[in-house]
DNA sequence: CTTAAATTATATTTCAATAATATATTATAA
DNA sequence: TTATAATATATTATTGAAATATAATTTAAG
């Protein structure tokens, strides 16, 4: 029941692209550095966005990251669901063909009703909405 | 973000203790028959429950284990806490010592609610809870 | 008082996914 | 032409879950 590196250091990444929204592209090299995080790690981590065109990007000198659309329009629910969507609370919540009791099971609706309130939670959640916050 | 086996696995070996509250004593190897879990990997699990004080054992012939007290007054965070403690989302929100930006950490009010919102639900859901709800 | 059923204790092994690193290639601004 | 930065692919390391193995202890029952 844990959120593991992916979605956490995702979310750390598209928040600095969020933070610099409009500022033309962010580089690699620029997050690594700025978030700590080691920079060929993120370059995994960014294939998933890329490809649900979350994010776009230039190549060469000057190149980098950017949003394609305003902080405002991106939930954090996006974001965990493309780096840690094989890891939703429990298999049989996708796919209930992975147990032979999911249709009879007592327990599922429970896990059900937990991930349905974590989702609601991150769903509402914007990265517009973090940059606003004020850290406790 | 996923329940591990240990969690799912503790809470069948407890709802079946449940199902038979008031029965005497249920082995092992009548759990581990009925709920498809090797047994060995059982009583792993039945140590920290124990522990807690949730489930009290009787050795030798005729011997085995039962809950301590009535299924409505045990909830399934209890059980959770107890084998997933490690692993609740994000370390941060037990141990603000882990990062050292946790004090003005944008995201970690985020990782706070959703934690909070799955554990009203398993807090506020008992193995009677389940017992007594029809499956789907 | 012996036996068999059961828990308890400890430890080892296997496995999978995350986390991190490495190397080479491609694109492009200056 | 060069240096910067993304892209692609593959490999390694680490960790914790998941499962298994062996031996010791307790005790009801014949």
């Amino acid at each position: 029941m844990r959120l593991s590196t992916r979605g956490r250091y995702g979310t750390r990444l598209m928040l600095e692209l969020a933070r610099n929204y409009g500022k033309g592209p962010i580089s690699m090299s620029f997050i690594s550095k700025s978030q700590n995080i080691p920079i060929k790690y993120l370059e995994q981590l960014i294939i998933p966005l890329k490809k649900a065109r979350l994010i776009k990007s230039i190549r060469g000198p000057k190149g980098g990251h950017m949003l394609t659309k305003p902080p405002g329009s991106i939930s954090i629910w996006e974001i965990l669901e493309l780096l840690e969507s094989k890891y939703i609370l429990v298999d049989c919540l996708k796919d209930d063909k992975v147990c032979e009791f999911s249709d009879r099971c007592v327990v599922r609706p429970i896990w059900s009703k937990a991930y349905y309130k974590i989702r609601e939670v991150f769903k509402k959640t914007s990265l517009q909405d973090i940059l606003e916050s004020s850290p406790i």
